[in-house]
DNA sequence: TATAAAGTTGGTCGGTCGGCCAGTTAAGTG
DNA sequence: CACTTAACTGGCCGACCGACCAACTTTATA
């Protein structure tokens, strides 16, 4: 061990406790989880919880924070290392949808801070950017002028982040009537993913681009 | 008044209280709201909410009730309505965007379902038709055979719900970087629904059909 | 009208909540 | 080493929760 050991140290305790209740509040969300819960989970005094973190609620942000802090993190390397490529637009959705895919975590709590009237600022940084990359190909003629860039990134975004937040229900009424589909959630994942840039860039590209791009009719 | 005026009748006061739970409820969320301010709300003692409906969560599951049955009624009426046109898939989509848009309260109540692990119905009852639709215009030459029927209705039911579960934050982010879309909600949904079709349907017709179609490029 | 049934009320119970505080222990500093 | 600061503990508090109950009032029935 390169670490010595401590008896004692804050960041360590913060971080156990923000694992604790990051777990609890996206299992359960903020109001049906008690402080006294998280302090079992985390091995921590109830005490100890709002000597770093203040209230409750102080510490439900935090947890927020971090997780979407994270997520950036994640995007803002994927977007640089994308930048060079061709299909820019094409492997951000899948880095995204992946992304999400991989923090089962991250969907709950986006939808409990978005269903709670929170800003989360998820969105708010890869609309922007959406937008940018569908004008250009608009105007280079890839994509077809009677779109607007901001709703098909609303589309691209909404179809991805609801397919995880609603897993549980897609899969009870995909279960029942039809045989042919894999019953495995990653099988069934890259089912989706593949079936929404399949209609998603078929229904974008104009005519020319569509032969260019030899998508099978 | 045709109805004797009476100073107690069971079905008026259940619904006075369902009607204050169903508003409370969907702005707050079920941990947030205690059956005290149900009463109050309602203008009824919080024993009576007991006396009719039991505990607390039975009142929540008979809002919840009572909001996807209203929906599943309107559904089955616009689907025998529309039972006989022949843009039947585009007109579903449209009504159930546009039921949606009017209900607020039960996208709320849906999402508030959702996160807690709930399996609401609407979805489990669309899937299938729309399925059976899709196969048709499959094998008919209408739609392309490449794709999935049920991940295609899966893409429409994610992006029309999310679209209205998140619309706070898609306003947000709208308003900053683009002043070439409307501000106000309806504008907003209707461009969005028209976007959203646009690329389904070009993303899903055949090469056949989209020139039948006459849908510019 | 007598009687049962259902609707309605105010009050209260045990339990849990988040937050606070006085006190204790370890780590950092000179 | 002495001393300050920060990490940490246990216990306690008032507030509020959902649920329950006994009593009262209105409606339905026969």
């Amino acid at each position: 061990m390169t670490a010595k050991k401590q008896k004692r140290d804050a960041a360590v305790t913060s971080e156990q406790i923000l694992d604790a209740a990051e777990k609890l509040f996206s299992d359960h969300g903020f109001a049906h989880v008690s402080v006294r819960e998280i302090s079992e989970a985390g091995g921590v005094t109830k005490s100890l919880i709002h000597h770093h973190f203040g209230s409750k609620a102080d510490l439900w942000d935090a947890v927020k924070e971090r997780a979407f802090g994270a997520y950036l993190n994640a995007q803002i390397e994927v977007l640089a290392q994308a930048e060079a490529t061709d299909g820019l637009l094409r492997s951000s959705i899948e880095m995204y949808f992946r992304y999400l895919e991989a923090n089962p975590r991250l969907v709950r709590i986006m939808n409990w801070a978005t269903i709670e009237g929170d800003t989360n600022p998820l969105g708010a940084r890869l609309m922007p950017l959406g937008v940018q990359r569908i004008r250009e190909a608009q105007e280079s003629g890839k994509f077809r002028a009677d779109i607007s860039p901001e709703m098909a990134i609303a589309t691209f975004i909404s179809a991805t982040t609801y397919w995880f937040q609603a897993q549980h229900l897609f899969k009870l009424t995909l279960d029942a009537p039809c045989g042919d589909l894999p019953d495995d959630a990653p099988s069934r994942n890259s089912a989706f993913i593949d079936n929404f840039l399949n209609i998603f860039f078929n229904g974008v590209l104009t005519e020319s681009a569509r032969l260019v791009d030899g998508s099978k009719d």
